[in-house]
DNA sequence: ACCACTGTTGCCAAAAATGCTACAGTTAAA
DNA sequence: TTTAACTGTAGCATTTTTGGCAACAGTGGT
């Protein structure tokens, strides 16, 4: 059921994959069918919205204004289906969650599976990215709930929540650092840097100290997937500097130490958590809002034993 | 051609006429034909649209929602129209005006003329209302262009022009007042007043000059109708205060005298041309901004003899 | 020359929308 | 109360639209 134009909704699945036959598959029907919408489209338009490549279809300048406008009339209708699944009492909603890599690991699906065995017809759809787009996609309505960090404030977005994570030393638990009480910054030198890429940690705090400290680190390896530098924390050589959100699983399963760094200067990023500013938002999705809001805010108080 | 559901738009006919059939006359297809497309979108959307009454169809909440976004979607896209039209080079658009009552006496009236011979494509419509009214038809995309009298400022609007208006006495061409050098309010006291409504005029220097001023007037009439008012000037029976939009027409064609008020307080009012300040508008409408604009601000300088 | 890939078109069946007609109910005037 | 004018709704035949299949024409790479 769809409340958009079925020719539409081909056109905008042609214009995703750029191929006719593609789109078809996707749609689950024949690639002629997919086609004749696209011609009819075009002839009761009277402009032409693929450029016919040999490889498949490219977008026309007319193309990508009616595709934005497309992309815009599918968030509406999104929205719409909430309020309607509150209005029919229902409880049953679609929830999209922009959010950084960190949380999908284990403080989010917590959350969804408490929800879930509430609410079981609330569906979810995850999608991870770096803060920029994460807030892009809050503003543009392609996701109700933002998980970012260390997000600039803005005006078109509402921040339910921001706590401050701090930065800790990661490394082996058998590791020289993993039980020195009062971990400084300094006393981390002797052993080899394990560095996220720039993008990932943009903004932060231990980003800027760790371009204008005087102390002389070696650089054991930059990654650019948080994964990585978990691996190369457990293997033991070297350490790394990430936030208890980041390892919350390898805390628990005592697989990873955590320190946390105490330097004078406060070594923290923030987290965030936000929603579109201008529009209301449906049930479910306020209820959701506040799980997600008290499981980051116990995040910096450590797993619960 | 719309790119609009076909039952969406049968929907918005029926919330708009409250009845089937009506809406089924104005579709030009059978009602029966329209109450299948209703009831089917009831089923799929599981909410119900309208109540029953005896006397016809009134929206449920869950169709107030509803109809809201349909009324948005279908402004989104005439204004698409209006980009495909600059796309296709066909020079066709649809053009819509909000605008005060006077400005389509003489002035619109001009402008669209010498527009309609160069670009005989495009077509208008021309919707007056009060100042509110119109800058809320702006900002939601119901019209493209708002013409308006005394308007605050607003975020969501921008003001390609204003312009002050000077008020004067208006009254019959061998009215004692016509004629006289260096008019100043207090001169018209001897005279019965012809008054506005208090909403035409909300905002302008001279409803607060008029409350204010310690000069003893009579009142003849209190008009919510620009046309009655200047009826009543021209008899001859009392003397109105207006600008000289509001009267072009009479000026030119002697009708009426107009006598600027000279008093060193300004009496004005101020006329703005606006747009929605967000979307970016399609070539006709550029245009047509630039036309309007050149006129406005030549209304004060009188007729061109 | 061949293969894999593209978009496009003709033919025919399936599905959807429509017009007409009739029916059941309420309202308001005769 | 009867009558007339409304209202929304359902059945049936017809028209219109859409879909699936297979074939065709064109391009790029091997």
């Amino acid at each position: 059921m769809s409340l958009i134009l079925l020719s539409l909704r081909y056109f905008e699945e042609v214009a995703r994959h750029g191929s006719l036959r593609k789109a078809a598959d996707h749609l689950h029907v024949a690639a002629s069918a997919v086609n004749r919408q696209i011609l009819k489209l075009e002839d009761e338009l009277g402009v032409p919205l693929f450029e016919r490549m040999p490889r498949g279809m490219r977008l026309s300048p007319a193309g990508e204004i009616i595709l934005y406008q497309v992309r815009q009339w599918q968030r509406d209708e999104r929205q719409l289906q909430g309020y309607l699944g509150d209005i029919r009492g229902a409880g049953s909603a679609e929830i999209r969650i922009a959010t950084i890599e960190s949380m999908t690991d284990r403080v989010l699906p917590e959350v969804l599976q408490r929800f879930g065995q509430r609410f079981p017809r609330v569906r979810f759809v995850i999608s991870t990215g770096v803060t920029a787009t994460i807030l892009e996609q809050v503003i543009t309505g392609e996701s109700d709930i933002g998980i970012c960090m260390n997000a600039t404030h803005t005006r078109k977005v509402r921040f339910v929540e921001k706590v401050n994570l701090s930065f800790g030393a990661v490394v082996a638990p058998n590791h020289p650092l993993a039980q020195k009480p009062s971990l400084k910054l300094r006393d981390c030198t002797p052993f080899p840097l394990i560095r996220p890429d720039t993008e990932m940690f943009a903004g932060s705090t231990l980003q800027r100290l760790l371009n204008t400290t005087d102390l002389q680190f070696s650089t054991l390896a930059h990654c650019n997937r948080i994964l990585s530098i978990k691996s190369l924390a457990r293997s033991g050589l070297g350490v790394a500097f990430l936030t208890r959100l980041d390892i919350a699983r390898e805390i628990e399963q005592q697989e990873l130490a955590f320190n946390v760094l105490a330097d004078h200067r406060q070594v923290k990023s923030h987290l965030a958590l936000c929603v579109a500013a201008d529009r209301p938002l449906p049930m479910a999705t306020t209820v959701i809002l506040e799980q997600i809001r008290q499981a980051i805010t116990a995040v910096e108080d450590g797993p619960t034993n």
